[in-house]
DNA sequence: GATAGGGCTTCCAGTCACGGGAAGGTCAAG
DNA sequence: CTTGACCTTCCCGTGACTGGAAGCCCTATC
C-alpha cells in the first residue's frame, strides 16, 4: 500500500506520516521505485497514532503508549500513569484558559464598543 | 535605564524585550556605547505587551492594541472586536481541551492500573 | 512514441514566541 | 588591574507539523 492510500485509511496527511517515519515512530520499507510500502500493522498503528494524537498526546507520550502497546507483558498500571499526567496537563491548561477567559469577558462586558474611545479594555491592560 | 531594569519593572525577561524590538514593538534609542536606552513611555509599553501577552492575545493582536491604544481617537468598538475575536479563540480551545479531557478522564477511570497488561486505554486507541 | 496527469520522492523554509548559550564589549567597585 | 555583573550580536533549538519547489514514476490516452 502506497502512502496516499495509507493517509486516507489512517487519518492522517501524507506529510505527517513522512514526518512520523523522520522521527522513528514508523519504518516502512521501500519498493524498487523507493516508494514507501505500508501494511495492515503500520496502517493500524498509524491509526493510533492518529486517535492518540486528537486525545492531546504528545508525540513523545504517544512513542510510549505504542512501546507499551506492543509490548505483551506492560502493566496497564504505567499507561493509566500516563494518561493521568496528561489529564492533569490539560486540567492545568484548562484552568489558565478560563481564567484568561474570566478576566477578558469581564472587560469586554464593560466595553462599550461604540465610535468613542474610551475603552475598559485598554485601560486594564495600560494600568494592570 | 537599561535593559536590565526595564525587564524587571516590565515584568519581562530581557530576550524577550530584545525579540520584541527584533519584531518591530519597541524601537529604543541606543547610548553611545550601545546599550538600548529606555523610557518610562517604553516601560509602561512593554508592561502593557506583558498583561496583554498574559491574557493570550497573539503578538499580532498585540500590535493592534498598542496602536489602538497609541490612537486618542480610537474607536472602542475596535478594541472589543479584537478582544472578542480572542474569547471566541479561548472558548474554541477551551471546549476542544474539555472534550479530550472527558474522554481520557472515562478511559482513566476504566483502567484497573495494576500489574496486569488488559488496559481499557489501549484498547480504545487501538480499536477507535 | 509523446504527452498529460497524478502520485511519489527529497529537501528547504516557515510557523509561534521565545529560550539557551557562545563570544565578546562595557562599566563600576575594590 | 582585575573581577564580576551587565550588555551586545548571532545562531540554534523548541513541537509538530505545513507549504512549496524540483524532480522521478506510473498509467492512460492520442
Amino acid at each position: 500500500m502506497n502512502i496516499g492510500e495509507v493517509a486516507k485509511r489512517a487519518g492522517l496527511p501524507a506529510k505527517t506520516i513522512r514526518y512520523y517515519e523522520d522521527i522513528g515512530l514508523v519504518t516502512p520499507p521501500r519498493d524498487a521505485n523507493g516508494y514507501r510500502r505500508f501494511r495492515e500493522s503500520e496502517v493500524h498503528k498509524l491509526a493510533f497514532l492518529a486517535r492518540a494524537r486528537a486525545l492531546g498526546f504528545s508525540i513523545e507520550d504517544c512513542r510510549v503508549l505504542v512501546a507499551l502497546y506492543e509490548d505483551d507483558h506492560r502493566a496497564s498500571a504505567d499507561v493509566k500513569r500516563v494518561a493521568q499526567e496528561h489529564l492533569q496537563q490539560i486540567d492545568d491548561k484548562i484552568a489558565q484558559l478560563q481564567g484568561m477567559r474570566a478576566t477578558l469577558a469581564e472587560l469586554v462586558d464593560c466595553c462599550a464598543g461604540d465610535d468613542r474611545p474610551d475603552c475598559p479594555i485598554l485601560r486594564d491592560l495600560a494600568t494592570g
